[in-house]
DNA sequence: GATTGACACGAAATCGATTTCTTTGTACAC
DNA sequence: GTGTACAAAGAAATCGATTTCGTGTCAATC
């Protein structure tokens, strides 16, 4: 089965430091007993224990990935997920997931001090804020994925929603609206405060009004969206237009628009964000936000790299592009 | 910062044993020092090393999932994942991601041998079926989530796919149809194959005839269900209604019926498969097929869980039912 | 008062790799 | 023949925890 270096070397008859040496490449071992040891190394399938390793080594080539259960529900999260699952494995790092941090934040503290991984992600919405103190105050090497941070020691990697938003308004400005609601998710408040930034500068910039009845929140699927769309509909003067936070939030919405025969988009013009796979094939397909998730994912890892590999590094903090998707739900 | 357990043993003036004694709870340290340890335990913020205490103890408290990175992209393996996530860290393991093992098959030999996890689980369709082999021969515990295996040895937690598209072409008959279609999805064979032994045994249960241009495959997102809804009207003699191997195919076949002015359900019923969040919202919504993904995520590690702490256990094969959600599409 | 035994703690071995430090052996120069 | 240099391999220390085995103290027992 698996067998040690020890018990290799006394197949071999050699010191278990000659295999060692001999798998690592040190130039102090003969070419002759080098191939001799790789040789039979992959005949008895020879894997040097990794505990082993890592206490030796001190590092583990692993990195940590803190995401609450919730962002596994979504779409949005699972793209910056796969986009870090293969960036790690690419920069030869095994990707371990912490998610239930919520529910027991103690583990948070045995991550940073066990020595379990080299470097910690850290993915999710404003529910995660608590967890960051312990993190930075621990020094383990960390990127925030998605979000920003105002703290001088956090580096980031985040979409640059508020240009985002912008965009999309603009365009729904462009297109002749003056009416233009907001569909937010308060479950999500740093990325809906930006969102709505960049819509309130936007709408401010062309000098429209933004009633106070246009602006909702959606809770959660599979009917957060019906509702907060149904709520727009209940004053006496309803926008022509909207933003939604999310495409999922604009496709639930859509159906209210059907129901009550406003269409799409002669009578109202709906915009989503995310670009999800669906939000073309929603009738009518939507216009949303691209967001490069996956390019997030990996340049998180990249950045989480640097900071393992040169732990002097000072934060890093960027904005990736986002860009505006115009399909029929706006035109 | 990190210390040791040497480290403290200094601070306290006690022998590294004692203190490991005592932070675990054996019976022969005194109740005093006993809290003594524990106090400055949580005072320094000690965290056992993880390798040291994995080389130590031959185990790590830690569970493989080999997922290729394409199950990333589907929310049907993300509810699965979500649930496999849940469970381990409720039974007390931390769960690792390796997902670039059809681009690097080495990583799975490593796996098997360097003794990282105490065990593996295995998700993904058709393409990673070489790969069971050298786990099976490794003889790592192991379960396959969410696919049957034929193999004597191999434990599995399965849907009971056969049986749900049974349920789904039972209803569409019910309804009067006799003209029924089948859009399948040939990248995933295992899954793909299950789910047309079902149609295919009601059809020939209730004596309906299956025409051959009637079963048609959908390629990837996101236009795939669009095309081979086109391809099943593309012949003379289009069937009346339709089963869909996912409901994001079937959210992708909608527009191209509502492009030819096809109503749905009153000219042609069409279901769909897996209970994704957005059926509810399509329009119409989509009737479909629950298939209790977390709990299957679940079961698996229960499963990993009792071959892991016994390993003498037989292999356990196990298919969870699943049920049909009937909606507006199909009525 | 010597023997026994429980109790509390310490010393040392152990897990399996890497790395530093020695040793051995051979070739070459003088 | 002795000394030096270098190549190749072995011995031993190390990482940081757990666990086995020992040791010393003190009270109970005869």
């Amino acid at each position: 089965m698996t067998l040690t270096i020890s018990e290799l070397s006394k197949i071999l008859k050699l010191a278990p430091s000659t295999i060692s040496k001999a798998l690592n490449g040190y130039s102090e071992i003969s070419e002759e007993t080098r191939i001799r040891v790789v040789e039979a190394a992959r005949q008895y399938g020879y894997q040097p224990s990794t505990a082993a390793r890592n206490l030796r080594m001190k590092f583990t080539d692993r990195i940590g990935l803190v995401n609450p259960t919730t962002t596994l529900s979504y779409d949005y999260f699972m793209r910056i997920i796969k986009g870090i699952a293969i960036a790690s494995e690419n920069k030869g790092y095994t990707l371990v997931l912490y998610t239930s941090v919520l529910e027991k934040p103690e583990i948070v503290e045995k991550v940073c001090y066990s020595k379990e991984v080299d470097g910690l992600l850290v993915l999710g919405n404003g529910d995660i804020e608590h967890l960051l103190d312990p993190i930075v105050k621990s020094k383990i090497p960390f990127c925030l994925v998605g979000r920003q941070s105002n703290h001088p020691h956090v580096s980031f990697i985040a979409p640059d929603d508020e240009n985002g938003t912008q965009q999309a308004v603009q365009h729904l400005i462009n297109q002749g609206h003056k009416k233009i609601g907001f569909i937010g998710q308060k479950s999500d408040p740093i990325t809906n405060n930006s969102r709505f930034q960049g819509f309130k500068k936007i709408m401010d910039a062309a000098g429209l009004l933004i009633n106070n009845h246009w602006v909702v929140s959606a809770s959660s699927p599979p009917l957060g969206g019906y509702f907060a769309m149904k709520e727009l509909f209940s004053v006496g003067d309803p926008p022509t237009a909207v933003f939604c936070f999310s495409d999922g939030i604009a496709m639930e919405a859509l159906p209210y628009l059907h129901e009550k025969g406003i269409r799409v988009p002669q009578d109202f013009a709906i915009v989503g964000c995310d670009n999800i796979s669906l939000s073309q094939s929603a009738s009518p397909p939507l216009t949303t936000i691209n967001i490069p998730l996956e390019e997030i994912g990996k340049s998180s890892v990249e950045c989480l790299n640097e900071l393992i590999k040169n732990p002097e590094t000072t934060p890093i903090k960027k904005y990736l592009p986002v860009d505006l998707i115009i399909r029929e739900s706006s035109l």
